[in-house]
DNA sequence: AGCACGCCGACT
DNA sequence: GTCGGCGTGCTC
């Protein structure tokens, strides 16, 4: 095919194939190449994914591209099998994932300089200056092993680093790293991160550990142009090292030699809205792509994960000491707040925890998933409750700016100085979220220095950094805070952890959300201990004696894995089915019910007609959080023991559902977080 | 997703 | 009589 006429070009439009276009005389595509195509009235970038020197298409509807963009390398065979299983996979076209993930520069439509503005792009990168000096830690027995494992590994080798906190998880990475360069200068290490701003000290730790390689970050903060630029990079092979939050595995790294995922566990590699792809399970893929190892760190891996551990899939490596000298594992207590006297939701036993650490002057973490000063503000006459106008949910009492924010919608208004119903002055906030927990402080611990990390606390760019900044000079004798607290920040003198209010993940009607709580109590617990301090921590609960505490007490991560996988199973439940979830939202719910009763007929026409035995189709039914944003919400949930079945089956239903004529908004959702 | 075409309601 | 509502259908 010397002269291909034709090209296949995949573009950002829903249920599109690749459309067929003819190449402009003189210009030589190649698969990988962007290009501006007119597709109807407008001008869309588009990538080519095929060429043929002939078509079926009408010569009428030919249509010639306008520029082809290839004064960059084309998109590498990789990278296109990565996008274009995903599209299969999530149930998206070619384009809807190859255009979307690229930077904006490189998805739209040239602008007047483009060329001059794509050498502005490839200006080297300014060295960071190394702020952390790099010493050389020495590795244990069980870092070493790992290291090893993965550098004597062949081809596709996917592992799961398991180490505890403080285990030296990082180190390992940076070692295993090391050996990939060694091996191949030139090579590309992809090294995924939850999310970056609360993790700087990780970027700084790997720029101190690879002074001479070029690194760049990708993550949603990103200026347009360092994004495209950062992406320019490593397209380019110049950057070795890209470290970056889930819009990252969408990078086109050619030379890609290792693909590192941290707290592999982590919610946040789902992508909640789009193509919702799972940054972790495409990072698996690229790794099988590319036939490369994949590490999947985590002290508390998904169960996902842990079953392709348990089922031999996936090549277990662990770090089961603690590698920072001295370090301890906390002592854990469960207090009851039902059996024991509590002063403003403090069991007595907490509060004198606290006062005789305050009293050694070492820290105290407080842990509380829950922001704002009360979830709900209440009439005490007439029973009336702050609900948002927009959301079947309350509106959260801020007291700080007193408002009642709705953390679903973001609707905001100013409190109500009297009940809007029975007009009675009284209002009453019920419960506690982290602003009235640092309020109670003060009250009992006047003298304490107490600081208060959550969303809020952190909205002002550098917020975060400084409040973690005055943790670790000491400026803070109590911390006070959401999930952030817990996550990757090393604080010298913490001695006590107490939580509170866990409660309400341990009963909840969502089977994933006992697992959650466990990730979250065993990285707070990380938290303590980590030097030489003799370290508790306090969990205020009334179902101390289910399992989730006693692995907790022996931070026994497996033992607590293999418990809720034996009931998994037994309940035929992920990760031993496959589920899929279509999800629909109207002006009402009845209108989102009819067309997932519509979408229900057609799924069940599909298993009978094409033998898809062994797909389960359930009844639609309203969202946990049935309205949000004024949008009623229902969904309806299919699933099956074998993946491939469920993705061909998938395949066949979104055509379907595609063409029904409805001005109901659906989505689906491959692998849902929640069902 | 855009964007046009098309057929029914309230305005200068 | 037109302006514009969003239902329907197509994009090589």
């Amino acid at each position: 095919m010397t002269h291909p006429i034709f090209v296949s070009v995949a573009l950002d439009v829903p249920l599109l194939p690749p459309l067929t276009y003819k190449a402009a005389d003189g210009t030589s595509p190649k698969v990988g190449d962007r290009c501006v195509v007119p597709l109807g009235k407008r001008q869309e970038v588009g990538l080519i994914v095929g060429l043929s020197d002939q078509t079926d298409i009408p010569a009428e509807k030919q249509k010639t591209y306008i520029r082809l963009l290839n004064e960059t390398e084309p998109l590498g065979t990789t990278w296109l099998k990565l996008t274009k299983f995903s599209a299969d996979y999530y149930q998206h076209s070619w384009g809807e994932v190859a255009i979307a993930g690229l930077p904006s520069f490189f998805r739209s439509k040239p602008r007047p300089r483009y060329l001059q503005s794509l050498e502005r792009l490839r200006k080297p990168f300014a060295k960071k200056k190394v702020t952390e000096q790099q010493t050389e830690l020495s590795l244990n027995d069980d870092q070493r092993q790992a290291v090893e494992a993965v550098k004597n590994s062949h081809g596709f080798a996917p592992f799961v680093l398991h180490g505890v906190t403080g285990s030296g998880k990082t180190e390992v990475y940076l070692r295993m790293m090391e050996n990939v360069f060694q091996e191949k200068p030139q090579a590309q290490i992809l090294f995924l991160v939850p999310e970056i701003n609360l993790t700087p000290q990780l970027e700084a730790r790997v720029r101190a550990h690879f002074p001479d390689k070029v690194i760049v970050s990708m993550h949603s903060g990103l200026a347009n142009g360092e994004r495209a630029r950062a992406w320019l990079a490593c397209h380019e092979k110049r950057a070795q090292i890209l470290i970056g939050t889930r819009m990252a595995i969408f990078a086109s790294l050619p030379n890609l030699a290792l693909v590192v995922v941290d707290e592999e566990h982590d919610l946040s590699y789902k992508s909640g809205e789009g193509i919702r792809y799972s940054a972790r399970d495409l990072a698996v893929k690229w790794a099988q792509l590319k036939s490369i190892a994949v590490v999947l760190g985590s002290a508390t891996p998904s169960l996902e994960t842990w079953s392709k551990v348990r089922s031999g899939h996936y090549r277990l490596l662990t770090l089961s000491k603690r590698a920072v000298p001295g370090a301890c594992l906390p002592a854990l207590t469960v207090v009851n707040p039902r059996e024991q006297k509590t002063v403003k939701g403090f069991c007595t036993e907490v509060i004198d925890a606290i006062s005789e650490t305050l009293e050694k002057k070492q820290q105290v973490i407080i842990f509380l998933n829950r922001r704002g000063y009360a979830p709900v503000l209440t009439c005490p006459t007439c029973g009336w409750l702050s609900k948002c106008p927009h959301c079947s949910t309350y509106a959260v009492y801020h007291k700080y700016n007193g408002r009642l924010v709705c953390h679903h919608c973001g609707w905001s208004s100013p409190v109500y100085r009297c009940c809007p119903d029975c007009g009675n002055v009284d209002l009453i906030p019920m419960g506690a979220g982290t602003q009235r927990i640092e309020e109670t402080l003060g009250q009992l611990w006047p003298q304490a220095r107490v600081l208060r990390i959550d969303r809020d606390s952190t909205l002002r760019k550098n917020a975060a950094k400084e409040a973690f900044e005055a943790v670790h000079a000491g400026e803070v004798d109590i911390l006070v805070g959401t999930q952030m607290v817990a996550k990757g920040h090393d604080f010298q003198r913490v001695s006590l952890v107490v939580v509170l209010n866990i409660d309400a993940q341990l009963v909840s009607a969502n089977p994933r959300s006992e697992e959650r709580a466990f990730a979250n109590l065993m990285q707070v617990a990380g938290r303590a201990g980590r030097f030489g301090l003799p370290a508790r921590m306090i969990v205020q609960s009334r179902f101390g004696d289910r399992e989730i505490f006693a692995a907790l007490a022996q931070q026994n991560y497996p033992r607590y894995a293999d418990y809720l996988l034996g009931i998994r199973k037994a309940e035929w439940s992920v990760p031993y089915v496959s589920q899929a979830l279509l999800m629909a939202d109207a002006t009402t719910i009845d209108k989102a019910l009819g067309f997932l009763e519509h979408a229900k007929a057609l799924a069940e026409n599909i298993i009978e007609e094409e033998h898809f035995e062994g797909i389960v189709v359930y009844d639609p039914i309203p969202m946990a959080l049935m309205k949000v944003a004024d949008k009623e919400r229902g969904q309806l949930l299919v699933e099956s023991g074998s993946k491939l079945l469920l993705t061909k089956f998938l395949r066949q239903w979104y055509r379907s559902l595609c063409s029904v004529k409805t001005t109901v908004h659906w989505t689906m959702d491959v692998d849902p977080a929640d069902v």
